[in-house]
DNA sequence: GAGTCAAATAATTTCGAAAATTATATCCAC
DNA sequence: GTGGATATAATTTTCGAAATTATTTGACTC
């Protein structure tokens, strides 16, 4: 049975948005965290229902999500989460290194006095996080993991955000999404820590010093390395799950 | 053996087909070719009786728009078609030039026997279109446009499509459509055609030879001299239809 | 005249269910 | 049992109107 009143409260702060809006970015963060599985099939009646809306914002959000590369459809037959594969992390990972330098290089030249406090705030932020997280390692405590996330995910939007390129911006946060996407699996899978608050710290002091060639090749080990450590645990992942062959399409 | 290669009888344009999906393609194709103007507001009414759909496939349509970048939208305001600028056609064409070069190299180092055939062929349809263009120059027959529209997107397209990497090519796509709709403001305003057939071949040519630093340049240079004509265009454009002073911006 | 408020109007967003399509089950001949 | 047709069920897609939000209009005050 259905709740009488839905409450449509208003929450101060959020005007102008709408239901689809806010189921988009739900659904969207429910994919990236690992709540709906890679594969998955996402029944409408079923998301209408737990996310308590109806067909149309719902479409809608799905609709925004296929465009972001975290769903998948076929005409009359439905909406899927986007698969993860080795293959496409690569290809993720590559041209993300790609975008992503070329941006900092922007930023590093265009950069001013105010680009450069916002990276420092972020990467104050970002390294207070990280210095209380190894204790926490093992456990990996989800608040504490989506605190980093955000942090993480401001520090790389910071450091590229002078690049003065707003198409680069858009392609660059597109890929950053994917690659968090990849490293949460990575997350959950393994739960160890790779500890990532040296490399943050020289990609921070290259970009400080206005040297972009040595904070590009900083930022290529960074990526690079995360996408070996998901690599590994992606692998990991498949032989756990079926040691002798490939496991059937979804139907 | 195993029966699950049953061919898909899913042939792209003939099923699985949804009126969402058929609107989109058409809104899509009506901004880019510059029927619907830059920056003009998308009245939900209108459309739907314009395209003779429903709310559900309509707001879908342009969902999927707003992801392409060719339309954009203000919580409970509506939607309207992207506006173009100068600012924003020197970011997509140098974005452009980054992605479809790193593409192009890729597809040069991987391609094979089928990729050249592929590329030949296309190549072969461009060029008979071309060189039956100059005739029609200043006329512009509009169905002689779109064919070499088509034909143009083809060849490039061919040229890319053996690099290995769909994420680069997603990306590809994306800015090649952003570039079409900058060109298409250029041939409306000015109707004055730059014979690009040489430029083509020289592509072409060097291509077919696996000289990728010569087919980059090469690209680079056609892009580049078509960004330039395209800005001319704009700026002539933008001085006659406000002589005095600066445009009002969108808001 | 400029500014403010409230009512009226216009437009967008969302719901709920019907219509259309695909998937699954059932039956029958062989 | 197997294959094929048919009926049933499950699911997606679409429509049309209700609910919500923005914008305009007009009266009123300062």
């Amino acid at each position: 049975m259905k709740q009488g009143g839905t409450d449509r409260t208003e929450e101060p702060g959020t005007v102008g948005r709408t239901l689809a809006d806010t189921t988009y970015r739900r659904l969207r963060h429910d994919i990236i965290a690992g709540r709906l599985a890679a594969g998955s099939k996402l029944k409408l009646e079923g998301l209408a229902n737990e996310y308590a809306v109806g067909m149309s914002p719902l479409r809608e959000a799905l609709t925004r999500l296929m465009g972001d590369l975290l769903v998948v459809s076929e005409g009359q037959r439905g909406f899927w989460v986007a698969p993860l594969s080795l293959e496409e992390l690569d290809d993720v990972s590559r041209v993300r290194a790609l975008i992503e330098t070329e941006a900092l290089n922007l930023a590093i030249r265009h950069g001013d006095a105010v680009w450069e406090a916002a990276v420092r705030r972020a990467f104050d932020d970002l390294s207070a996080i990280e210095a209380r997280l190894p204790q926490t390692a093992d456990a990996l405590d989800p608040p504490v993991l989506e605190d980093w996330e955000r942090a993480n995910r401001a520090f790389h939007a910071a450091l590229v955000s002078a690049s003065g390129s707003p198409v680069l911006i858009k392609l660059r946060d597109l890929l950053y999404q994917q690659s968090e996407r990849y490293r949460r699996v990575s997350l959950n899978v393994s739960r160890r820590w790779r500890n990532v608050h040296d490399e943050h710290a020289a990609i921070f002091d290259a970009a400080m010093e206005r040297n972009a060639l040595k904070a590009t090749r900083m930022t290529e080990l960074h990526l690079s390395r995360t996408a070996e450590e998901v690599r590994r645990a992606m692998q990991a992942l498949a032989a756990d799950a079926n040691p002798a062959t490939n496991r059937p399409e979804t139907r």
